[in-house]
DNA sequence: TAACATTAGATGTTATAACATATATTTGTG
DNA sequence: CACAAATATATGTTATAACATCTAATGTTA
């Protein structure tokens, strides 16, 4: 449906500034799809993200900072956001003992339990995107990699 | 840049879910640029957008109702929103005297004035999107239109 | 090796988001 | 017209985001 029509603004000043709106737009629509999906499971997306981090680490550790490093959003507060899977016993975190300022993250087998139930979401992606075929799919992720440069 | 290289995840279960991902990952790098924009200007990128929308029925009246309804993410907490805008004295609010229950929004003087400031962001845009031709941008806001159904 | 810089992570604070609920007013129905 | 339903907005609460600051450990260098 044209952005127009569905923010009932008529005209933008450029096909930019129109893209820019629209990305935010369309996110806020994902990601609440996103976020009723997994507030049944009483988990945050963001937490969501990390455990994933975790489990293509599996059954290596992890520290923090490769964590921040892979997040999609990079300014988040990982320490926070691990203490909160810590205590819901979906990570196991201890101090790393060649240097004592980082810490060694693994995720548990509840972690990976949990991650299992939500990975339908992935399921659920295909059908949040019926409307475009895999060509359509394919086009829009070639052009969001250029626009990042 | 190629999403796998930048979040390091070497695959994904299907092109629907590289968009998922892709989506979310490259509108946080667009929130954050909008965020550092505004940010000295102190005002946030949901304030701006009601602005902007109370700047298109200008000298209309608007009410909270149809601000909610053309927000970018309509889960918003506009009454709020509002009143920050209200105490900088960038919007006028006042009761509604055929509905009470409704509220008359109008931008003031003021906030039109801080709009023109924060309409740079438009220019920016133009930046922002440099990798792509206008082809292209246009391509990813068809994409995107279509993609919503 | 002492002194300073850097790094990894934790913590404190304030603002905003998310959700539920409350209040006042208007609308619709028998 | 009384009364329930719907509507428009406000408010309360809890969790999370954003930002700055702090602590402990490690690296660097004169």
């Amino acid at each position: 449906m044209l952005l127009e029509k569905e923010i009932q603004q008529k005209n933008f000043k450029s096909p930019q500034q129109k893209l820019a709106i629209n990305l935010l737009y369309t996110t806020n629509w994902l990601n609440y799809q996103y976020h009723q999906h997994f507030k049944n499971h009483k988990i945050t997306v963001q937490q969501f993200n990390v455990l994933r981090i975790l489990r293509g680490q599996y059954p290596d550790y992890c520290s923090l900072k490769v964590i921040k490093e892979r997040m999609l959003d990079r300014m988040s507060d990982a320490s926070r956001i691990v203490d909160k899977l810590v205590e819901k016993k979906y990570i196991i975190r201890h101090q790393c003992p060649s240097d004592r300022r980082s810490v060694n993250l693994m995720i548990s087998d509840k972690g990976l339990a949990i991650l299992k139930d939500l990975d339908v979401i992935d399921e659920s992606t295909k059908d949040m995107f019926k409307n475009l075929n895999t060509k359509d799919v394919d086009k829009l992720n070639q052009l969001l990699d250029a626009l990042r440069g």
